[in-house]
DNA sequence: TATTGTTATACTCTATAACTATA
DNA sequence: TATAGTTATAGAGTATAACAATA
């Protein structure tokens, strides 16, 4: 009983870190987007489009987990910043296949570039065992959190 | 060189594995909650009252860093649900107190036992040091990342 | 018939500004 | 005058349903 109980102390306090690392890093990339004018919704979109070329607004509505409405709304939006191009499809004209402008292209690179210095601010000063430990930690969530989340979808 | 090169592939699987938590427990926690007819900014509110007691709107916004005129949708509509009861205030007849009825009681202790069931969930099967270095650079990263954030603020 | 994307409509969360009632 | 909360209005993201163009 004694040791239930200290057991559950170890998972709260384990779970609270987790939670807050979940609000920060939350926080964090919205004000980051933000400042480039990017929600979270169309930096998704942006990313999905620099990692796999062209999509459909089908695949966008599919990869983003909304409907295919809300593809159309983010695509006008980000058309009409810069962002993205809607072009023809060769094979199919139901298709919309939108792609990324030059200022899509290094708003996706610039975020990669940010990213890898956050990484760097985070673990630059990090003792090599302790980022080890993190990462092993980390894989442990994740190995358990996936196949719930799969679950639920 | 190589050196640098080396860290940096450890720092992005790193921060690779802390994006992909962000993202999981951000799900979970929201298809938790829309179970329970709760938004993470109604959650939040029901959260905050249940810990410090009966708040003002005015408490309630800054505890929810939002304007006071979204206080009074978010308790609009979470009074229609049964959650919450504005009352007066004894003292301030400007001030409306905002206080949980039993279902909002009820509701957040049930929140609060999904959490520490999530937390033997994910910590429960993990071995004990794999458990500490997990907190351990949890914490490394907490101590990074607040001031960070506060900056931004 | 089935699929792609759009128009029409509505709900939630967010914000600013003007207003009412208290203090 | 200053504060607490509301009404009025607007914008982003989300959803469903009906529809046009194309397959």
């Amino acid at each position: 009983m004694k040791y239930h109980h200290h057991m559950a102390e170890r998972f709260d306090t384990a779970l609270d870190r987790m939670l807050e690392v979940v609000v920060l890093f939350d926080h964090d990339m919205r004000s980051t987007l933000a400042a480039r004018g990017l929600s979270t919704s169309r930096a998704h979109l942006l990313w999905e489009i620099h990692r796999h070329g062209p999509l459909s607004q089908r695949e966008l509505a599919q990869a983003l987990q909304v409907t295919p409405r809300n593809i159309t709304g983010l695509v006008d939006g980000m058309a009409a910043d810069g962002f993205v191009l809607r072009g023809p499809d060769p094979a199919d004209r139901r298709i919309s296949r939108v792609s990324l402008t030059p200022r899509g292209v290094s708003t996706a690179e610039e975020m990669r570039a940010e990213q890898q210095e956050l990484g760097r601010t985070l673990f630059g000063t990090m003792p090599a065992d302790t980022l080890d430990g993190l990462v092993r930690g980390l894989d442990q969530v994740l190995a358990t959190l996936r196949p719930l989340i799969d679950r639920s979808n």
